[in-house]
DNA sequence: GGTTTTAGTTAGCAAGGCTAATGAACTATG
DNA sequence: CATAGTTCATTAGCCTTGCTAACTAAAACC
């Protein structure tokens, strides 16, 4: 919770982080119905369609029916998505290397090898 | 983001993720006020007045005036806090038992290294 | 003794969890 | 093929928890 809190802090775009990690799913993985999307993220499919729907009011997002089945929806990041999240990436990138200054070539590995087991821990 | 979620996912408690890191954290440290308390979790502190307002009218945690400093007050947690803390940890022992079985022992200690660079990078 | 600072709180706003219920589309079964 | 059940997204309504701005009371400082 305090590690949450204080990443938080850092946020100085438009977009809180929930949102930037919606939009950064959808860059990474694709166009993803609200049900998947949920699912990664590890909240019910209401919540995801609030925040998707708070997205594509601003147009960060598109949504497109599928057309093989009528009931599911395609998310998909816009072009205005793409340009935010390139913008709250290179603030990352300066912050990560304003603060990775000053740990050491192994501390820097176990935070990486670390980042995979939890994402293991968190998908299971 | 996807991390804290899957963990909250896991609380079966009467308290959120954040009462019982307050909790937690007055468990750990001590008595605090709440300033110290809000500095501590990253929030400002209005918020974690009415985080203290929760934890206060349910009877896990406990008010009291600064006899120095009549503008401060210090929280200590109550038998009742220390129970249901007492419980969560429990839980928490088995789900880090059944989901720590299928980790190595150094990737054990990559956790536990971790842990510990991401403390001082929250703190920092 | 009056001003400034500090600590905690109150008020009001927005985001984002949740469950329950709704509606539309698909699936399966008799 | 019709009907019943299932699945997907959404809506409605609740609660917690961030925030800023404003307020009160106590302390600290000219």
């Amino acid at each position: 919770m305090r590690l949450t809190r204080r990443l938080r802090q850092e946020r100085h775009s438009e977009l809180t982080t929930n949102q930037l990690s919606v939009l950064g799913t959808l860059r990474t993985n694709g166009p993803q119905t609200p049900g998947a999307i949920a699912a990664y993220e590890h909240v019910q499919p209401p919540s995801m369609t609030r925040t998707i729907n708070c997205l594509d009011d601003a147009g960060y997002v598109l949504r497109a029916p599928d057309p093989d089945d009528g009931r599911q929806i395609m998310v998909t990041i816009s072009d205005k998505g793409e340009e935010v999240l390139a913008a709250e990436r290179a603030r990352r990138d300066q912050w990560l290397a304003k603060h990775f200054a000053g740990l050491s070539t192994a501390e820097k590995k176990t935070l990486r090898d670390a980042v995979a087991i939890l994402e293991r821990l968190a998908a299971s």
